[in-house]
RNA sequence: CGCGGGGUGGAGCAGUUCGGUAGCUCGCCGGGCUCAUAACCCGGAGGUCACAGGUUCAAAUCCUGUCCCCGCAACCA
């Protein structure tokens, strides 16, 4: 981690979704966070790969494409697209889509299979345990219970037999204190501090070896020198990082400039994959760890967890359809404090955009710029000398880069957007104090300058807030006549606009959300 | 002794890592302004920070115990 804003690559990734389902507003804000984190980091003159994709392989796929009639290499095709569309209508800035079932990926997994077998972590042995063919899934001794003479799921009520399965293992118990070292060397390497304090206890608990294969199917990626086996799904999905950035490949120029990962972004439901075999994996095969993995929480759909069986899924088009693009991604960067569960309803959602979006920075934009149009030809003004009231607001704007920065370095998207609107507090405080209208009558410099200054912080605010909502920033931007591409970078950040430049005539960047009529 | 999350003014939340004036949004009451998207600004009421002990000059924050709520088959981030 490093919070450098000279620091010029930037490598962030998001897990790689399954697709045997379609997506919804949980896939949806990691992809919106993780997409803030690229935007922020490429605005800051950050050389930025971000990568997402999908997980095509494993038993689940196969099992859901019997069911619908197709192969598997059809159904992941048609999900993984409609991931990728998803990604497309929230405006996700990937660099590349992967999908695990690309050939480059095959590639690189199979290596790095290699390069653990090369040294000596992988064996072959045998694995089991009580099978339920009808769930076709293991399950422990205690997960089972013996009736009438047989044995059953007690989750599923499948009747169980005692297999043992042919399986490559990983030797995971030999890094058990490695994993702690690197811990203790790296604190920032798990994140929230919480969740990583999970890692680490189960860590601490002794760990056993993996078993990284199966034979009882095959739609996989087949082990090097024994293709009567496919990898674990998660040695194949984790291996995509690699993948992205050219692995095998270890001299490319895209791998030696973006690995290791600053940042894996993924759900609290999978941090052991990442924070204990991932790095696991990657020490065995002499491959640099990741610099960091942020865990998310999930969100709640007015506090009742989302599930398909209670029909409370919201799909992210729908979410969007409703209350915007940009909207919808600053309802939940600002509202859930990244690493946390969150909920959403309608009328925080609303609250938000209306209180924030609407009334703080768009009255804000709009009373200064409209005041503009009227009494000052919509050109931009001539600034004056400045007061003490001017200096304190615009030093208040002006740290926020440096702050934002700090934030985005830990991915503390809504501690940002707090900082940010409580200058935009100040700004509105500060022209309420300063009465321009009046000044109008009494001072026109002087008006001019106060303007000058609103307009400036309202420039500033709207340079952070592009990665969060590009179109509506982009949309201030023009209003207030900042010319695209250099000006509305970080670097920035310091200038200011040309007086005398023509601004468009000023309308309502940020609309109130008004209740669809009732029938 | 299964695991985890949580209990902070009317509602929803932050703050707890690294103890030190209890903060934000909404709502409510009063006032101001009239540039603006009936918006913005100022002031106020309202909290023994679940409970009980402990450590400390000082605890929402650290320690111990108790109570209560939520999640933990599958789908699923």
């Amino acid at each position: 981690m490093s919070d450098s804003p000279d620091q010029k690559s930037f490598y962030i990734t998001t897990a790689i979704s399954y697709p045997n389902g379609d997506p919804h507003i949980g896939h949806a804000y990691e992809y919106i966070a993780t997409d803030a984190m690229a935007r922020f980091r490429r605005l800051d003159g950050a050389d930025v790969f971000f990568l997402t994709g999908t997980d095509e392989h494993g038993q689940k796929m196969l099992q859901t494409a019997q069911k619908e009639g197709v192969t598997p290499a059809e159904l992941a095709r048609r999900n993984s697209d409609r991931f990728q569309a998803t990604q497309d209508e929230l405006g996700i800035s990937y660099d590349r889509f992967i999908r695990t079932t690309d050939a480059d990926h095959h590639a690189a997994a199979q290596a790095l299979w290699k390069r653990m077998e090369a040294n000596g972590d992988i064996y072959l042995d045998k694995y089991a345990g009580w099978y339920s063919v009808r769930d076709e899934a293991y399950y422990t001794e205690e997960e089972t219970e013996e009736r009438d003479g047989s044995r059953f799921s007690i989750q599923t009520n499948t009747e169980v037999t005692w297999t043992e399965e042919e399986s490559y293992f990983f030797r995971l118990s030999a890094y058990q204190d490695k994993l702690l070292a690197y811990y203790a060397e790296h604190p920032d390497f798990g994140a929230p501090r919480s969740r990583f304090n999970e890692v680490i206890r189960f860590v601490e608990g002794g760990l056993q070896d993996l078993s990284v294969s199966r034979t009882t199917f095959d739609w996989g990626i087949p082990v090097p020198g024994n293709p009567k086996h496919v990898m674990y799904v998660w040695v194949d999905a984790l291996t995509n990082y690699l993948t992205g950035v050219g692995f095998p490949d270890t001299d490319s120029a895209t791998f030696k400039r973006f690995w290791p990962a600053d940042v894996h972004v993924i759900g609290k439901d999978i941090s052991r994959f990442h924070a204990i075999y991932w790095p696991a994996f990657l020490i065995s095969a002499g491959v640099e760890l990741p610099r960091r993995v942020m865990i998310h929480g999930f969100l709640n759909n007015n506090g009742e967890k989302m599930s398909k069986s209670l029909g409370n899924v919201v799909s992210p088009q729908d979410f969007v359809a409703r209350y915007g693009l940009d909207a919808s991604r600053f309802f939940f960067l600002r509202e859930v404090p990244f690493g946390a569960d969150g909920s959403y309803n309608h009328e925080a959602i609303v609250n938000r955009m209306n209180a924030d979006l609407a009334n703080n920075l768009g009255n804000l934009a709009q009373r200064s710029l409209s005041m503009v149009a009227k009494n000052l030809d919509g050109l931009v003004p001539e600034r004056g000398e400045l007061s003490e009231a001017d200096g304190a607001l615009l030093a208040d704007a002006s740290a926020l880069l440096q702050i934002s920065r700090d934030h985005y370095s830990r991915q503390e998207f809504s501690l940002a957007l707090e900082a940010t609107w409580k200058v935009l507090h100040e700004a509105n405080a500060y022209f309420a104090e300063q009465e321009p209208w009046v000044l109008r009558k009494t001072d026109p410099a002087r008006m001019a300058t106060v303007l000058w200054v609103t307009m400036d912080v309202v420039r500033r605010v709207a340079l952070l807030i592009q990665p969060v909502m590009p179109d509506s920033a982009s949309a201030l931007l023009d209003a207030l006549g900042v010319s695209a591409g250099a000006a509305r970078t970080f670097a920035a950040f310091d200038d200011e606009v040309a007086a005398g430049t023509a601004l468009p005539k000023p309308t309502p960047v940020f609309p109130k959300f008004e209740e669809p009529e009732e029938a």
